[in-house]
RNA sequence: GGGUGGGUAGCUCAGCGGUAGAGCGUCGCCUUUACACGGCGAACGUCGCAGGUUCGACCCCUGUCCCACCCA
């Protein structure tokens, strides 16, 4: 065993590896798909799920960054011609508020500004800050093809929004509506239903008033009392209802109340669906203009819809005495007159729902508003047919019902936003003729009436109307380029379920009617990342964990003083100390990646747990040791790997051949599947349980063996099982196989550039292992090994139990029933030596059948078909303690097995493969025991 | 109020009709030249609760209680 150069170090430095393979792959071109003609692979196409372009990379992102290039990764060297399409989003809400803070921290804001000149900002810190995100994919190892990056703003991209929205609109499915719309006060735009988030549990209060009855010519009948959680909507009123079979009020029929502020008389309506009988007073005051159910009955009715609202979310006119008061102001104020006029009627505290901006976080307020919208039915209807009928597949499954749901509810959308933003909506209204023009060229003229005056809407697009082009539009489409006929429909997307609506239901329906054919095959939907509580991490709360500090790296210090600047509370803080406490050390890119990759895609959380991370960081160094070991007893020999497997006749090879081929379809399945925990799980325990813990040790023995053949077969075979395996793993791991694999002798045709043949090897593009090319199926080899296991097994434990130290050599005596285990035993004595440390004697079945008669101080276990003694070592105190302990769960199962087996109906009505199986472990159970008592009796 | 998912070992989670699994943690022993980011061995569960279907149920059905999320 050398030093030199080709000796590994002890242990894996996951930094060292990632900054030197990731620029190797990206410089070489490794990441590129082919756009050539003559390349006849299949293509393989995912469009990355845009971040924000002025955000940063969270666990999220990591989540789905790594799956995304598990899948490209492994499509790349199953292959086929993959192309992972990477871009960022201009985010247009998100966005501008962040600069619009950045603007009030420099003391002025964007109207001061301007639009042009702030939207010259807006692009200044999309600059600044946009190539961030990206390279921190990089980090993650994402092999995109950055040649081909997009932003939502690009100028194809633009006029790929802009040909989409004069499509829709020219077949009438975008139009221009008087709609109540919901309004942010405070970035003053309106927002789609999506973006408003109901908070639950909101200690609102309902407050009850008088209205003073009265007939047409203004007598006084009395009064009605009504509730409301909003007393300032009351200036909004234009009727009052009541249900039409409500007895109570039957006298009410056909009479008005008398608003108490402004010179309005109300009318008393009639309405059943709106008005609940039971629920408060049974009396409702209707405000159409500012709430939704209000507003269809107004619809319903042919109400006035009354305005009382400023965009600023202070009162217009129409708010008469309190014209010019903040919205909550207004409220306090109304309350207090109605108090004062004796109108006041109590009030209670109230549970409410209140709906907030998804941005700013703030009340929105229902508001009527002229608004662009897409009426949506016509695009749902394919958008349904195309999952109900398998075109697209959703996984898991369970969210079908969810998306069915959603777009067989649709609402129409309204896509016009008050920012600045964002794609422009291109629609010009004529000051002349008031005609609408709206067009693909920005118009000079109006198409009606020629006239140039011309103005142009202020708005823009919501930022899910580009994104929803995402798939064609970054393959260059309204063009017709060849790589969108190459790579369209693209494989599968993966993303957060919280954007099922937002997006992805959208590209479905944007795809099916531009391009005529789903945007993809398959949709992946990956749960939310929380913290190790299961808490939704945010900044707010001071709970994120950033992927990057993972695997760089990170004190405690670093952590707090991130928390703390994204403004965490105190009990955040207390939180990073106490989960914390020591920082991370550095984990590792590859760790991260296989820790993400452990959780089951059908869980809606993942609470990650850094324990998990350092599971896999020490699976790393693990895989890392083994290929120490390998490399360090294969220098200087020659051997190489081919990519094929080697003809073996060692038990050990054969048998370790068979368990790559056993690892290799799991991982396959999980991978095709979708279940990459799976295909994770599978070869984290092919290398840890099957390669290190049994093959590795077998291969010592073998390795010093003074057969030439038996040795030559061992190290091909190890070689040979260490290459494939760094290909299984790659697509997970990228950086610490690739690390290994350049190390690994071998043919000088592995790992070739498809398309450059003058390009450096690279693991990257090595053919990815199948248990037909790579292994070899051996049902006879794994059963034999599973004898020797066994009997190992059976002698460590005896070890351990009468706590025998290494040193201790013992002596284990056997006989065997069964000629074919006797065989193994008998022609692998030397690695079972090997492994228990001791020597492997053979004896007559009447001594083994007797073991006290025969030897002293022994120690007796059972397997099927054979008898082992280990003499010379119990206390047979502890070893009584042990055999009754071994008897104990022997007779539990016996009794399980043998209650099943007497009860006839078991017999008659199981399939008589269980109850065959039943029988057989009864039987074995019953030699185990019976070898056991014997043992017992002789103590 | 409606819907969806979940309650399995101390913790985090797989499994889902034929004798309960993993990782971490726990408890022993071990400085064996691949690895202490390790090795060997061990302990640990009436699978939320109550009924039902079945030869057999953690798994299917019904009810029920908690917990998340989504939509009103």
């Amino acid at each position: 065993m050398s030093s030199d150069d080709a000796t590994l170090p002890k242990a894996y430095a996951p930094g060292d590896a990632e900054a030197k393979w990731y620029p190797f792959w990206e410089s070489n071109g490794f990441f590129e798909a082919s756009s050539d003609p003559a390349d006849e692979r299949p293509p393989y196409t995912i469009a990355i799920p845009p971040p924000n372009v002025t955000g940063t990379l969270h666990m999220g992102h990591a989540c789905r960054t790594t799956f995304e290039d598990v899948l490209i990764r492994y499509h790349r060297m199953a292959g086929f011609n993959a192309l992972w399409i990477p871009g960022t989003d201009h985010a247009g809400i998100a966005t501008q508020v962040v600069v619009e803070r950045l603007l009030r921290r420099e003391g002025t804001d964007r109207h001061t500004l301007g639009r042009e000149k702030f939207l010259e900002r807006v692009w200044e810190w999309k600059e600044q800050s946009g190539g961030r995100i990206l390279a921190q994919l990089r980090h993650m190892g994402a092999s995109c093809d950055w040649g081909r990056t997009h932003f939502t703003m690009d100028e194809d991209l633009v006029k790929a929004v802009r040909e989409a929205f004069v499509r829709l609109y020219e077949e009438g499915l975008i139009y221009r509506g008087t709609r109540l719309v919901n309004w942010d006060v405070e970035t003053q735009t309106v927002l789609s239903d999506l973006e408003v988030e109901q908070e639950e549990g909101y200690a609102g209060e309902l407050f009850e008033f008088a209205y003073a009855v009265v007939d047409e010519d203004g007598n006084e009948l009395g009064e009605v009392v009504v509730a409301t959680t909003r007393p300032e909507t009351m200036l909004g009123d234009t009727a009052v209802a009541i249900h039409p079979d409500d007895e109570r009020y039957a006298h009410l029929h056909g009479k008005l109340v008398k608003h108490p502020f402004v010179d309005r008389r109300i009318p008393i309506i009639l309405d059943a669906e709106l008005v609940d009988m039971e629920f408060g007073t049974g009396v409702v005051k209707v405000t159409p203009a500012h709430d939704p159910n209000d507003f269809a009955t107004g619809k319903r009715h042919g109400l006035e819809e009354i305005n009382i609202l400023n965009l600023d979310g202070t009162l217009n006119d129409e708010g008469g005495p309190f014209a010019g008061l903040e919205r909550f102001a207004a409220r306090k104020a109304v309350k207090a007159k109605l108090e004062e006029l004796g109108l006041a009627r109590g009030s209670k505290k109230h549970a409410m729902t209140v709906p907030r901006s998804q941005r700013s976080g703030t009340i929105v307020e229902p508001m009527i508003s002229t608004q662009w919208f897409v009426k949506m039915e016509p695009l749902a209807k394919p958008a349904i047919a195309a999952v109900e009928d398998g075109t697209i597949q959703i996984l898991p499954e369970d969210w079908k019902k969810t998306y069915f749901h959603w777009l067989r509810n649709i609402q129409d959308w309204c896509i016009s936003r008050q920012l600045w933003w964002g794609h422009p909506i291109p629609a010009w209204y004529c000051q002349q003729c008031e005609h609408v023009n709206v067009s693909r060229e920005d118009p000079t003229e109006c198409a009606e009436c020629g006239s140039t005056e011309l103005e142009r809407d202020a708005d823009v697009l919501d930022t899910w109307f580009s994104s929803g082009l995402w798939p064609f539009s970054t393959l260059g489409w309204p063009d017709e380029t060849p790589d969108l006929k190459r790579f369209y429909p693209t494989a599968d997307m993966e993303t957060g379920y919280d954007i099922l609506f937002f997006w992805v239901a959208r590209m479905i329906m944007m795809g099916l009617h531009f391009m005529g054919e789903a945007p993809f095959r398959r949709v992946l939907l990956a749960g939310l990342v929380t913290d190790e509580r299961g808490d939704k991490m945010s900044k707010t709360k001071g709970n994120v964990v950033d992927p990057l500090d993972v695997i760089q790296g990170a004190t405690l210090e670093q952590l707090l003083e991130k928390a703390r600047a994204g403004g965490a509370p105190e009990k955040g803080l207390k939180y990073l100390k106490k989960t914390y406490p020591d920082g991370f050390p550095e984990y590792g890119t590859d760790a991260l990646r296989m820790t993400l990759l452990s959780y089951s895609p059908q869980a809606r959380r993942i609470a990650l747990s850094l324990k998990r991370v350092e599971g896999y960081r020490n699976f790393a160094n693990k895989l890392w040791n083994a290929a120490r070991y390998a490399l360090m007893n294969l220098e200087g020999t020659g051997a190489k790997a081919t990519g094929a497997p080697p003809a073996v006749t060692a038990l050990a090879n054969r048998w370790i051949l068979a368990r790559l081929g056993a690892a290799l379809e799991t991982t396959k399945k999980g991978i095709e599947d979708y279940r990459l925990d799976e295909a994770s799980q599978a070869l984290y325990h092919f290398v840890w349980d099957e390669l290190c813990d049994w093959y590795l040790e077998l291969s010592k023995p073998l390795l010093e063996s003074e057969d030439a053949a038996l040795v030559e077969e061992t190290r091909a075979t190890l070689i040979h099982v260490l290459e494939a395996t760094l290909r299984a793993l790659h697509p997970m791991m990228p950086f610490i196989t690739e690390e290994i694999w350049q190390r690994v002798a071998k043919d000088d045709a592995l790992g070739r550039h498809p398309r450059d043949a003058a390009k450096p090897q690279s693991l990257i593009v090595a053919r990815y292992p199948t248990a037909e090319a790579d292994a070899r199926a051996d049902a006879e080899a794994e059963a034999d090994l599973a004898v020797l296991q066994e009997l190992v097994t059976g002698a460590r434990s005896i070890r351990a139990e009468h706590d025998l130290t290494r040193k201790q050599r013992i002596e284990l005596c056997w006989a065997a029933e069964d000629a074919a285990k006797g065989e193994v035993l008998r022609r692998e004595k030397v690695l079972i030596e090997t492994l228990i440390g001791g020597e492997l004697r053979e004896v007559e079945a009447a001594q083994a059948a007797e073991p006290h008669a025969h030897f002293e101080n022994a120690a007796v276990f059972a397997l099927p078909g054979v008898r082992a003694v280990v003499p010379n070592v119990i206390d047979p105190a502890k070893e009584r303690e042990r055999l009754e302990r071994e008897l104990k769960k022997l007779d539990k199962e016996l009794g399980k097995l043998e209650k099943k087996l007497a009860n006839p109906k078991f017999v008659e009505k199981a399939p008589a493969e269980v109850v065959e199986k039943s029988r057989q472990d009864a039987t074995e159970l019953k030699e185990k025991k019976a070898q056991l008592e014997a043992a017992r009796a002789r103590l």
